[in-house]
DNA sequence: TTCATATTCAACCATCTGGTTGACGTTTCC
DNA sequence: GGAAACGTCAACCAGATGGTTGAATATGAA
């Protein structure tokens, strides 16, 4: 569930990558034409693609000898949801995020943290 | 200027990162008891803080030999409202964007530019 | 002073990342 | 068929990242 946060947010973290999700919010595009601004190989640029396909944030699809990319907003609705959350801190139930948080990378928050919660080993 | 959004995006996409930041949500707290609940050594999680520091995701003050870390949700709300921009691309100035984005890696979309935006400081 | 607590620093390591180049498989066009 | 365009793959490289351990630096308490 949350390797998606991680992933969309790596995919965000580079200026290329989010350059390239502006360039596709005007238009569907083939790969080259993605690369033609940029000043680096077009297998960079075919890396970045995979980068952000893999973090759900473009899909490909194949025509002809043509791969087009679009942008798909949902992978980042999500994360703006995730982010939404501390921007919107006072009027937020912080132990319900609290433990939505501590779900998500299995860790406990200070209380109750010998619970026999991790009871698989028996 | 857009450094931000990388370091930012950067710092959020480690989920043990994003927990610290649910954990500060709570309340202020010393570096020792941050690292308490994670399974990792100490070290490990100061130099986590100060990734989200460098983010300005969060605040660091040393009060004795204790240092007190404070979520700094500003940072957040600017790497939202950039995500905002996707979210609601249906009613967003396409062209506009696209050129906050484009100074923003300093390369060109398409339409030919050769303004030599920066002289490189970094 | 001496000891314990709180935190960082430095060196090290394995792995990931972002880039390159060159070769390769497809598809289109002459 | 053969050449050009589209895109990926594989190998390689330098540097960043996330973790470790052990020593070092403050500060507080006895």
């Amino acid at each position: 569930m949350s390797q998606t946060l991680d992933t969309v947010f790596a995919a965000l973290a580079d200026p290329t990558r989010r350059a390239i999700l502006a360039m596709l919010l005007e238009d569907d595009m083939a790969v080259t034409d993605v690369a033609h601004p940029f000043a680096m190989s077009l297998a960079a640029i075919s890396k970045h693609l995979q980068v952000l396909a893999e973090a759900g944030l473009i899909s490909q699809e194949k025509r002809g000898r043509v791969k087009w990319c679009k942008l798909e907003p949902d992978a980042l609705r999500e994360a703006s949801a995730w982010m939404q959350g501390f921007g919107q801190m006072d009027s937020l139930d912080l132990d319900a995020f609290e433990r939505f948080l501590a779900v998500e990378i299995g860790m406990d928050t200070e209380a109750g943290a010998e619970t026999e919660t991790e009871a698989g080993t028996s």
